[in-house]
DNA sequence: GTTGATTAAACGAACATTCGGTTATTTTTA
DNA sequence: TAAAAATAACCGAATGTTCGTTTAATCAAC
């Protein structure tokens, strides 16, 4: 998926170059996942994408917006990713071990783009857009809501729920990608069944 | 505590001034959580705690090592207060409970504090003193080889067990920082029976 | 009067953004 | 269809501002 793709950021446009939007968020990626937001300027962003810094104004308004932009696409192409496999006909079980490894999946694929959600997420930058962000995962909130009514999972909060099975899960990713631990299939397996017998009846 | 108490940033002076480091460190989170890194500049930071810029450069080399050391403060300050109260004859399920509340209340009493780390620690700014930051936590680590040993806690790495214990809880008060939940005492204690059940035999 | 904390002022560099002009594509006109 | 007109992408250079940091002078304490 590019971009451009991305319903709630796609512009009619007549013949904007698909690949220069796309290398300007790509440069800005990398860079603010490796110096972070306080380092990445846009001549920078602009030079590593091999575009003038007044060509990122054709595609942005400003740099705010850029960001956001940014952290939005990234957000709803992980949700996206992270249903994948998940037919309808899935029992509350298969389901949610499909998404515990299609996020696994997804962090381990696309490091950089899945380091820069957390550095945004825990600046105070996604006050612009938490809400928005969460839209995407309405998804995620069906299945869970499935699960206790199916009185599987515990008569707990979403909240509580993610705390004990996203989250331990980011953190450890987190800790692979920091060189701190090594997390293998064994690992990744120990986890999954500590998370669902953390959150199940 | 003031910073100056803090060994490892201590140096020896004869008039400098304890209030004015202070205040710039004050500044500086207070200014840094609010705004992020990019849009917080010494001249900020100096004007918010009442000093010239070239001030902080009597206190700090320069902006990096400021944001470092403020860093590795609010850690060691952090790690101390995790173990007020546990003295050396608690059993291993006293002492943990202890140290989770002292968590939950270490973040709900200091929460800029708190944020400053968390955005600190998920940004590439954490590279230059993570093994620093993690020596301070080393009571915790003994606490979890007791418990291993004692065949309380699972056979699993100290990773995973504070992916299922300090996780869930940071990513819970986040979550009622920002608003979306409220994390009150009731919530606490699930929060706590889960997580213990996650990582006891 | 010496010492060291403190600062106002100033430094070049880098910043986000804009401007004027050019190029490439589409639409209109014939 | 072919050329002309219109449109919008695209860019290099320049804008004024702010950045992190330094210097040289002042101030306060003994």
């Amino acid at each position: 998926m590019t971009i451009n793709e991305c319903s709630f950021i796609l512009e009619i446009v007549r013949y904007k170059d698909d690949n220069k939007q796309q290398a300007i968020c790509d440069a800005a990626i990398e860079l603010i996942t490796a110096n972070g937001f306080a380092d990445t300027s846009m001549s920078k962003i602009a030079k590593a994408a091999n575009v003038s810094p007044a060509t990122i104004y054709v595609y942005f308004e400003n740099k705010e917006e850029l960001i956001n932009k940014i952290y939005l696409f990234v957000k709803q192409e992980m949700s996206a990713e992270l249903l994948r496999g998940v037919g309808a006909n899935r029992s509350v079980a298969e389901a949610f071990k499909i998404i515990w490894n299609n996020f696994y999946k997804y962090a381990t694929v696309n490091p950089v783009r899945f380091a820069f959600t957390e550095q945004f997420a825990n600046s105070p930058l996604v006050a612009r857009c938490r809400e928005e962000s969460m839209s995407f995962f309405k998804p995620l909130l069906d299945l869970f809501n499935r699960g206790v009514a199916e009185k599987i999972f515990k008569d707990i909060s979403l909240e509580i729920f993610i705390a004990f099975t996203f989250s331990p899960l980011t953190g450890l990713i987190k800790e692979h990608f920091s060189g701190g631990i090594v997390l293998d299939e064994k690992a990744l397996e120990t986890t999954f069944e500590i998370a669902w017998d953390a959150v199940t009846n």
